[in-house]
DNA sequence: GTGAGTGCAAATGCTTTGCATGATG
DNA sequence: CATCATGCAAAGCATTTGCACTCAC
């Protein structure tokens, strides 16, 4: 698992001092393994399983089932969003440190390359089209399958 | 499995006639088994797993196996789409007889209702996202995820 | 010290696969 | 009658859960 170069060391411990406010606020406790897990979470830059994660923690770093449990943890703050790439068997996270806006994901089926982009354009249309139906509209999910242009162009 | 009153016969009749004319070309053998399966998921209304459709057909059916596998001759012939809904575990089907053009879904967190919706202006915003990075579309997901309009007024 | 957190391993749920048998072109 | 399709059961994978042990508060 990557961590990103360009991340602000700032900006990756205000969120983990939102995810502490967060535990203590729910009554859930602050522990080594927790904030191991969280810390590596928020630095990674693109998108990853809960494996690699666990994996890239090495020997010691925690338990596959707690990297589940506290993945959900780091959703339910919104520091992390969880995601069904098309394409991929199981689910994929992403750090929302730094970038918090919603975005969607653009991906190739040849290498699985991910391009990520931001459009308030969509954003603003799929709330109209929410609202239309009375429809309260929390979370958006836009994700395009297709052709990168290297592939496209023999790789 | 709820089976769609709406569908018109002949656009079922189509659909079926088209998935034969798939398998011939592809030189796969038309069977009794991939008819009777592709005849219920073509004419199925709303969303159903693999699980429903295998359990829908009743004993002497088909194997659960045979019903994945036919599922994704019917995808790669584009009369059935597969989709990751939100909150579902697995994956879910859709047909396409009567409704071929792509549209998007609302989904419901509290009751898992399904809202669909078709807009030309969302396809069109997110076709020229695609082009401006060189990426070429093949297929679009859009989803949102939150209270549908019962749930909201306290169902 | 007490209850919540953790690791482990087993269980789960969905999906895929290998292989012997059966049906289709 | 040669293949491809099917059913069955087993395997695979990602994820969840039960339970005894450990640690934070």
């Amino acid at each position: 698992m990557k961590t990103n170069a360009a991340i602000r060391a700032e900006d990756l411990a205000e969120s983990l001092a939102y995810f502490e406010d967060f535990l203590r606020k729910k009554g859930f406790k602050i522990t080594k393994t927790r904030l191991r897990i969280a810390e590596r979470a928020l630095s990674a830059s693109g998108h990853f399983s809960a494996v690699e994660l666990w994996s890239s923690l090495g020997d010691r770093g925690a338990s596959i089932a707690t990297v589940y449990r506290t993945l959900e943890l780091l959703e339910e703050a919104g520091l992390v969003r969880r995601c069904n790439l098309a394409g991929s068997s199981g689910a994929v996270y992403e750090s929302y440190v730094g970038k918090r806006r919603p975005h969607g994901h653009l991906v190739c089926r040849s290498c699985g390359r991910v391009i990520e982009f931001v459009s308030r354009d969509l954003e603003a249309k799929l709330e109209e089209i929410a609202t239309s139906h009375g429809f309260c509209l929390e979370e958006v999910m836009i994700q395009g399958v297709g052709l990168c242009r290297e592939c496209r162009e023999g790789r």
